[in-house]
DNA sequence: ACAAAAGTGTTTGTGTTACACCCATGC
DNA sequence: GCATGGGTGTAACACAAACACTTTTGT
């Protein structure tokens, strides 16, 4: 990441991405550690150039962390606080930080970029996970997908953020039919009802579920079977918007 | 208002409002039309100071327009788009005002702020229309509650934005009972069912739809009853959140 | 008495929940 | 055969739509 300061962005505007992926029956939120001295985690993040709109900008702030453009993305809520400033998260970065930060990474010009209130579109996005491999830009230690049920310690407001993402998600899901973006191209329906448990942490009725789902119309049932255990071997569904 | 470019305001980003009323059997919206020559009309908007929070700012331009603090308002959608800057809405508006604008009101400063693009943060705004009096600024001509389905030719994309208020509005009418906020202080079933059908633009049942209503259990039955025509006379409620 | 509009009750249909049963597969 | 998990069907229930009837009021 070039400094933003001298980049042609909106000022005081950023974009936030609360990244949903899904894996071993568990919601799964996408989130880099920063590189500074103090566990300081946040959701990937950008700003809007002048000539990009809000969309292109949150798909290009997600393909720099996905490598994917093609991607379920939605923006769902602005959070505009006085209060969420990131002057106290940035003072202690500092604090904690003494000496490690070069003039060429963090100078005053950035600095007063940086400390000023920043109004913050939220969007969230629907991978499949096994498809991303995750890629850290140039602040970040790390960058790994996190159980939504024991995400880490974020900053400013960003558990709020993943919070008001998973309500828009549980609202739209039945809705937009959005749920197999989280999938891969081919799976069984237990599959879906256990992504569907995750998302609404909450258990379906067998049976009932599948109705529901196949009522949808919306899934094509493969012929092909699944091999397995001791046990009847469960259809393959494939999404198709029809 | 005054001078925006010298005002302490976050730049390149507003708040647009649709202020909904109810009056006549029709969902109307309040929509000021500009001094300047040309018939432009511009949903109410203003921008945020540097120590408000956006639903602050929402509320103070609120209060300009209507006179009240306590209204129902909730933000509803991010309006980014490249395309949508004011730049050519300005241009034809100063090609049509030559010589009338002096320079104390529309200075090269203020130009370069405004022309600037914008994102702006769509809310809307229930209002019971008979306690408003419009309030117009000083660069109002007139402002004037609309009916929904016969809106003036509003400037840039402010139809779509009109267009997004009202899908989320009938969306969270049911969830949130906010039908309410529309209606004075009592009111008869029948008017909370043409305020119901003007929203959705159709038809309800009569028998079923008291129902409904009844059952959502925030209504209080006043043993007053209203005086009127040649038929039984029916019930005032009153709302109550419990 | 009658028309008009309000209030209420009953039947019908639909969709969700709960329970039960049958099928395929490996041991 | 039998345990295991997958697929399907049916009854019970709740909710919403459609229909019908009664009540109040002014002329």
């Amino acid at each position: 990441m070039h400094n933003p300061s001298e980049q042609n962005y909106i000022q005081q505007l950023s974009i936030d991405c609360v990244i949903f992926g899904y894996q071993n029956k568990q919601l799964k939120v996408l989130v880099p550690k920063l590189i500074f001295k103090g566990d300081f985690w946040a959701l990937p993040s950008g700003f809007i150039y002048q000539n990009e709109s809000i969309d292109e900008a949150a798909r290009r702030i997600l393909e720099g962390r996905t490598g994917f453009k093609d991607i379920y993305l939605e923006q769902f809520r602005v959070f505009g606080e006085t209060g969420r400033s990131s002057r106290q998260f940035l003072e202690r970065l500092v604090e904690l930080n003494q000496g490690d930060l070069g003039a060429e990474r963090f100078n005053n010009q950035e600095f007063e970029w940086f400390t000023r209130r920043f109004i913050s579109i939220g969007y969230y996005a629907l991978v499949d996970i096994n498809k991303v491999t995750p890629q850290k830009n140039n602040i970040d230690e790390s960058i790994d997908w996190y159980d939504i049920k024991h995400l880490p310690d974020m900053i400013m407001d960003h558990h709020e953020i993943v919070a008001r993402a998973l309500d828009t998600l549980r609202l739209n899901l039945d809705e937009k039919l959005i749920a197999f973006n989280l999938l891969p191209e081919t799976f069984t329906m237990k599959e879906v009802q256990e992504l569907y448990e995750a998302i609404y942490d909450k258990p379906f009725a067998r049976n009932n579920f599948q109705k529901k789902i196949l009522d949808l119309n919306v899934l094509e049932r493969l012929e092909k079977k699944f091999t397995g255990a001791a046990n009847k071997a469960p259809y393959l569904y494939r999404f198709q918007r029809s």
